[in-house]
DNA sequence: TCGATTTGTCGAAGCGCTTCAACACGGTAC
DNA sequence: GTACCGTGTTGAAGCGCTTCGACAAATCGA
């Protein structure tokens, strides 16, 4: 491998112009740099990424914690992390991150000393963690640590970080007042497993909150239908609510993973989308629209609130960012799915 | 930061002698191994990551190319690589390297020269590819970048790189056998979409062969339906098939995603499992089991290749391992979701 | 024309660790 | 008693880079 020497013997330069022709800190003569990038061509030279991290004592390395939604060993996957979903957070992070010249280490490990580890051995220079419970403990670990930290969900306590995340509160009024503006008066929230809601999940919390809050104000009826995502499960969690005389005319559905059983069991009902019953889903626009019928759907956008992680993250590093907590706005992009209620 | 003279200092001994008590290649009296250890716990030393990698040549980080399954930029999913698979893998991959001392680079790029970046760059000690096709371009680049790699997939030619892979012609012909055992004539593969076959995903083009020559000995009509995920297209590709007066008996299910589509398409013509028709599914156990009703299936032991890439990949670095392919076995597990056919 | 800036380059001092040669010391062997 | 060995420890030399202060040369204002 070349190294910085061998590239300023080549150039006939000294190995500080070479690293400043790299850093671009110092003005450098046209003829220099180009000497420089010529010798830097000719040998493939690439910098020494530990040595780097040695003098400037910064890595270049974004930490990102990610919750493996199966357990090692097991099988098992874990039900309230949806992999499409990582996967579309993943996909905000990793060229945003490689465009500032950063790269991304995974973390996987659930012991949150695993923040520690990675900051304390200047493994990263910033982390971010997805999928942040209410009372997470990775929280207060990444704060101890005293290291640039970015949560993408919203802890109770955020211990002073700066957190990221849709609008989920948002989302639920602007869904509930769509729907009652078009004339529905019974609206039902198809939601997560339950097992979400009791691990504090605060997505979850949120979008009832602003659903709830919203249906009062405007005279709605409005109830919560958690479930898991086998169709078998969903067909008899919205039985009962269903199969009511005075039926909800209006299903927003939150919870990517259901969303195909939700429109099985409708079809199986033999009922029309917007004709019988209007269908409004929360979820990142790639799963929106590969449904079988296209669905107006509140767009979590997970790919841009990833790059915004990464964003905040930069300027965390650059000691700026006191610590924020950002709300991505929703909107509503109908397709279709929803109409005035027939009756 | 604690440094490691800080802990010399505390424990009253030489640098290096913390540095061997850490590393163990010399040995050490109890006593200051213990006086050591204590320094270190009492400062909360971790030895910075960088210097070491300077110091040693090693890193102690595993790269890891990952297709992201979506373009940035678009939300459109990549059809031929499956979240969940991929996914798997990953969940066999990281605990696996970090309980061998491992960090885990994600890498995304398409570019095939970040291979060179990362280790040109000393930012890795080997690389594991994933999702590899017959002609990958990477895999040259690999070669050519002359460092410890592993593929997972099987390229066509694989330019003196190890690789493993599910052993999926075994897995076809596996499946046949079974069926035919139980006096099925008629098999239908259901597979993944046309591209994936354009793309010359191998493992597509394995578990065809071995399907096709086994039943051709065993005198069994065999054919494929390639086919994308929704219900709307598994039904209209499976019509022409199942329309038939002759049709199928068995189903051989591998594309995870339709999975449910097609137990769907089964259910809307009232044909029971395994009464009617029998499937057998090639899937991760997870996706297997979570489907409506249990299906016997061939188990693709991602998390366990994944593992296995790992410790190929010590034993690259390690300079063992002449380049070798290793196929994991294929068994089949049975769920009840096959009989012999009716007639 | 001369001092004051600015511009472009260099040399050297580390960054925190690993590793090698060297050595002190008590125990064995003769 | 001397010679030798193994064990445990040390000091110093880098690993490849960044960055700071210094400095020569070019540019400027008056």
């Amino acid at each position: 491998m070349a190294t910085i020497d061998d590239v300023a013997r080549r150039a006939g330069v000294a190995a500080s112009t070479v690293s400043y022709v790299l850093s671009g800190k110092r003005s450098i003569s046209p003829t220099t740099r180009s000497r420089v990038e010529a010798a830097i061509a000719e040998l493939g030279y690439h910098p020494h990424a530990g040595a780097r991290a040695l003098a400037s004592a910064r890595t270049n390395v974004l930490a990102l914690m990610v919750p493996l939604p199966m357990a090692p060993g097991t099988s098992t996957l874990r039900p309230d992390v949806d992999v499409n979903v990582l996967m579309q957070f993943v996909a905000g992070i990793a060229p945003r991150a490689r465009s500032q010249g950063y790269d991304v280490l995974l973390v996987t490990d659930d012991d949150p000393s695993a923040a520690e580890r990675v900051w304390a051995g200047s493994t990263a220079d910033a982390i971010i963690a997805m999928s942040v419970q209410a009372d997470d403990p990775r929280t207060e670990a990444l704060a101890r640590a005293k290291m640039p930290a970015i949560l993408i969900g919203l802890p109770e306590d955020p211990h002073g970080l700066s957190c990221v995340d849709f609008d989920f509160e948002n989302a639920g009024r602007l869904a509930v007042r769509h729907l009652a503006g078009q004339g529905h008066r019974h609206i039902v929230m198809v939601g997560p497993p339950a097992t979400t809601f009791e691990r504090r999940m605060s997505f979850a919390e949120r979008i009832v909150r602003g659903m709830s809050e919203t249906s009062a104000s405007a005279g709605v009826e409005f109830s919560v239908v958690p479930t898991a995502a086998r169709r078998d499960a969903v067909a008899e969690s919205l039985a009962p609510v269903l199969d009511r005389e005075d039926r909800p005319t209006a299903l927003v559905v939150h919870h990517e993973a259901a969303l195909p059983s939700v429109l099985d069991v409708l079809r199986d009902r033999d009922w029309r989308i917007p004709g019988d019953i209007s269908v409004v889903a929360v979820a990142p626009p790639s799963i929106a629209e590969q449904q079988a019928a296209p669905l107006s759907s509140i767009e979590v956008p997970a790919q841009a609130i990833g790059a915004t992680a990464v964003d905040m993250a930069m300027a965390a590093m650059r000691g700026e960012g006191t610590s924020e907590t950002r709300l991505v706005r929703a909107s509503l992009t109908n397709r279709g799915s929803t109409a005035s209620p027939s009756s």
